[in-house]
DNA sequence: AAATTATAGTTACGAATGTAACTATATCAA
DNA sequence: TTGATATAGTTACATTCGTAACTATAATTT
């Protein structure tokens, strides 16, 4: 006999609707905070996380698209979160560095997420928040 | 000491990321074999396996908007996929039920969907796979 | 029963997105 | 060296999306 199709056990369907769900959860914080975007948060915790890099390396570990990074690093810079220095030696790279009014948002919102992360793992409990990531972890290097 | 913030670690970038890869693997299948778009595939297997309901009901298990629904359902129904039949009683409701073809093509999608699911259990495998799955279903619920 | 409120679903419109084309610069190959 | 190819990043354009407004109908209140 045929095994059954069930979309709401269906892991693409589970994992789209959990991540939206926690996404989410956390999108309110820096969308009402300061009026960003998923976009903006991701290049604005890269640079806070990794420092200054290229719009392509934003891109790499982020995981967006290279025009979304640069329309996220064109608006952040208007909020002067962020300047670019072109490289001397190669000139068609900048290096982005986020200012120190950046860092200062990136270190509010860190706070902000440690928060988030520690509620979802009250929620689940230690063991589970653990077993949940490394899965996570494990099926990212499918 | 003040606990380290990592975006990697972070879990709605975590899952979004592992949740954009799973999802765009079986995503493939759909858009190649049918040109459809994600809300498409899911309206057509929440029609395929609940039945015929309104488009409210399609909203509530797929956890889509009532625009993208109301799109995809009638971008559906172009192809001759699903008819919509209006309620006798209530005249603002419409019952929406997959036609033989859209059958046929659920039914096929469902035989793709159930390769795929097990072309990661087995990357998983078994153990990890159910964890995985009730850890979801378990976050799904905070 | 008439006026008000609620529900089902669609549509209009501005914002966000992805693809592809483009500019500028650097590297490689002949 | 110069012609071809590759890379960094931006921009144009068509598509998709979400919010809010709208139409139609039903239910509730007065």
């Amino acid at each position: 006999m045929t095994e059954k199709f069930d979309l709401h056990g269906f892991l693409p369907f589970l994992l789209h609707h959990t991540s939206e769900k926690v996404s989410l959860g956390f999108a309110d914080i820096y969308r009402d905070r300061y009026k960003m975007t998923r976009s903006e948060w991701r290049v604005l915790a890269t640079l806070g996380q990794y420092g200054a890099q290229t719009a392509t390396d934003i891109g790499i570990r982020t995981g967006l698209h290279k025009t979304k990074v640069s329309r996220a690093v064109h608006s952040i810079e208007t909020r002067r979160w962020l300047k670019r220095r072109q490289d001397e030696n190669d000139r068609r790279i900048h290096l982005i560095e986020l200012t120190r009014q950046g860092e200062s948002a990136f270190l509010s919102l860190c706070q902000a997420g440690i928060a988030y992360n520690q509620k979802v793992r009250d929620f689940l409990g230690d063991k589970d928040f653990e077993a949940l990531t490394t899965l996570l972890g494990k099926l990212n290097s499918m």
